[in-house]
RNA sequence: GCCCCCGUAGCUCAGUCGGAUAGAGCAUCGGUUUCCUAAACCGAGGGUCGCAAGUUCGAGUCUUGCCGGGGGCGCCA
């Protein structure tokens, strides 16, 4: 409907602009619903942007718009002149009763598009090494990856979820060291380091104490699932790997532990990924060498301090970068140029990498790789989001992965639940801190809880459905409501909030801002919550059989929306609380 | 020093393509319950949209500078 409205309002101002000899196309023309009830259901400022081009007041061009526009096919019941020279617009009223029935037409499907015409879609996030459990800060990552996915879904792209991960590498070679210095201590053939070295980096090591030499590395794990999986490896070998290199069978029990946690974690939370890619893989392939050839050949490449460098600072970036250090060793940045070739080489006409805050300034040298090799850097988004930040009794707890100083998902789990947890991961913009208050997540009562309320409206259509079948009433099918008999001002009012939800939906799938259905419900919520409430106005089980079912489709319609919402976060719609 | 993000009500934050009188939740204060679930609702107080210029019919939104907070500037990933 809105966007009837709309193309009559771009062609009549089209039309004025072609009879005024001006053939420039239109632009800067919009049609929205404004903020002010009072303002009409739709408000353009076709009027005022053309203001110059036809050299006329915006009340003059604003006066021959309405004339032109006339009734609009039976669209418009009437428009004004306001303010400065907008143009505001009141629908005719069997329009918004169109749109319930269309909502309750389309049921759980309303908001979903096909505008991504199946294209293929990779959303890559998490992406954690396997070195330890997935801490909060993955998790804000983790949901918001996923919300995006969810939404991209809802608007008809093909989407693959794709977590990337290198098992290799000096840090996994730290956590085997960490597993099998714990190994060694459980039985009696090392020493643990002393905590205040542990914590402090300028502190004195010592190599041996009670006589027991001290085998921990010094960057080492510290966390308690290291002494864990070392006590398990105990278990199973008793002393049979005192000759163990902790590069061997240590790194890969480690490794296989924590990536079953890892997962168990991400299963727990709702998220299921399509490919868990292996950046070895890129190397047992030969991609590579080859990516690494195909630089060369772009001539964006040369060689250094017997380092070969990318020439990034010629495609505009700050600096030049390292791909193979002088050990001969790529950096992460090589194999990474290497993944993004072989995203493009598996027909993703979008890739979005999801990250946090401390890679933005690489992603340009990414793009600048793939650019070098031919691919077309715009396909590649990257979509970053700030820190977690946990405070507790208004102090900010210090994190660190290698210290195990921070919070853990399952952690938080145990105290909050799914569905809370993901509400507030997702409920901010990306870019903005989230500052996450351990006190109140593990504060048990939540009734003052926006993920309560939501949760709470949705299953508060089934109340009312309870009570109508002690009544003996059925909840209508979409034939049996008559939706004109809604006419009160509130209800139009919510009938026109619901009709908004494609667009929102379409909205953060292209925005790639999840936060954006979070307020969306919010505002559902606040016009359904007082509706309900109000009973002197306006009960929804009333004598009047027809009214009831009209306001039974209403409570559906409502339903419908929350749900899909809901599933959008993630979240699960209960039908009672 | 350079680059990126943030700065909006007491707190935590929304604010669509620049649009009319800047919103929500929480907190505070006052009220509402013989009722379709009070896990609710109604009302009130609370704002120099960090500061200063600029762009224009119009700026919380765009540009520049400054201030404050966070992150990054490795042959680490």
């Amino acid at each position: 409907m809105r966007e009837r409205l709309e193309s009559l309002i771009l062609q009549t101002a089209a039309d004025l602009l072609a009879e005024a000899g001006d053939s420039e196309p239109l632009a800067g023309v919009t049609v929205e619903a404004p903020r002010q009830q009072e303002h009409g259901d739709f408000a353009t400022n076709a009027a005022m942007v053309l203001t110059k081009r036809l050299r006329k007041s915006p009340r003059e061009i604003a006066a021959t718009l309405i004339e032109r526009l006339g009734t609009g096919d039976g669209l418009i019941d009437r428009a004004e002149i306001a303010g400065p020279g907008f143009v505001n617009v009141w629908l005719a009223g069997g329009q918004w009763h169109d749109v319930l029935d269309r909502i309750l037409r389309a049921g759980a499907d309303f908001g979903r598009s096909d505008e991504g015409k199946d294209r293929k879609v990779q959303v890559e996030f998490v992406s954690a090494n396997p070195t330890g459990p997935l801490s909060v800060g993955h998790g804000r990552q983790a949901i918001l990856g996923d919300c995006v996915a969810r939404l991209l879904e809802a608007t008809g792209w093909s989407v693959v979820r794709e977590y990337y991960f290198n098992n290799g590498g000096r840090q996994m070679r730290v956590l085997g060291d960490s597993v099998r210095a714990r190994y060694l201590e459980q039985l009696g053939k090392a020493a643990a380091p002393p905590l205040d070295a542990l914590q402090d980096a300028e502190a004195d090591w010592p190599e041996t104490l009670d006589g027991l030499p001290v085998v921990f590395p010094r960057d080492g794990y510290q966390g308690d699932y290291i002494g864990e999986i070392a006590a398990a490896i105990r278990d199973r070998e008793g002393e049979g790997w005192l000759e163990e290199p902790g590069e061997g069978g240590f790194r890969q029990e480690a490794e296989t532990r924590i990536f079953a946690d890892i997962r168990r974690t991400l299963d727990s939370i709702g998220i299921a990924f399509d490919v868990y890619f292996n950046e070895n893989g890129l190397y047992d392939a030969g991609e590579i060498d080859r990516v690494l050839d195909d630089l060369r050949a772009s001539g964006l490449v040369y060689d250094e301090d017997g380092a070969t460098w990318l020439r990034a600072s010629e495609l505009g970036l700050g600096r030049d970068r390292v791909i193979v250090k002088s050990s001969g060793e790529p950096t992460y940045l090589l194999p990474d140029i290497a993944y993004h070739r072989e995203k493009f080489g598996r027909g993703f006409e979008t890739i979005i990498d999801v990250q946090g805050a401390d890679h933005k300034d690489q992603g340009p040298y990414v793009k600048a790789g793939v650019q070098a090799l031919g691919h077309d850097p715009d396909q590649i988004e990257f979509l970053f989001h700030e820190f977690v930040t946990l405070s507790s009794d208004g102090h900010t707890v210090k994190q660190s992965t290698r210290k195990a100083t921070f919070i853990t998902i399952d952690e938080l789990l145990a105290d909050i639940g799914v569905d809370v947890f993901r509400y507030f991961m997702i409920e901010r913009r990306a870019q903005s801190h989230l500052d996450f208050d351990l006190d109140l997540a593990k504060e048990k009562d939540w009734t003052r809880n926006p993920a309560y309320s939501l949760q709470y409206t949705h299953a508060r259509t089934f109340g009312i459905e309870r009570q109508a079948e002690e009544r003996g009433v059925a909840m209508p099918t979409p034939e049996e409501v008559d939706t004109t008999r809604l006419a009160l001002p509130e209800e139009l009012e919510l009938v026109k909030k619901l009709g908004e939800f494609p667009e929102v939906v379409s909205r953060a799938a292209s925005s790639r801002e999840p936060h954006h259905i979070v307020y969306y419900l919010r505002e559902v919520t606040g016009l359904f919550n007082p509706y309900y409430q109000d009973k002197d106005r306006h009960e929804i089980l009333t004598e009047d059989e027809g009214l009831t079912r009209a306001r039974l489709g209403l409570t559906l319609a409502v339903r419908s929306v929350m749900a899909a919402g809901l599933r959008l976060l993630g979240m699960t719609a209960p039908e009672r609380m």
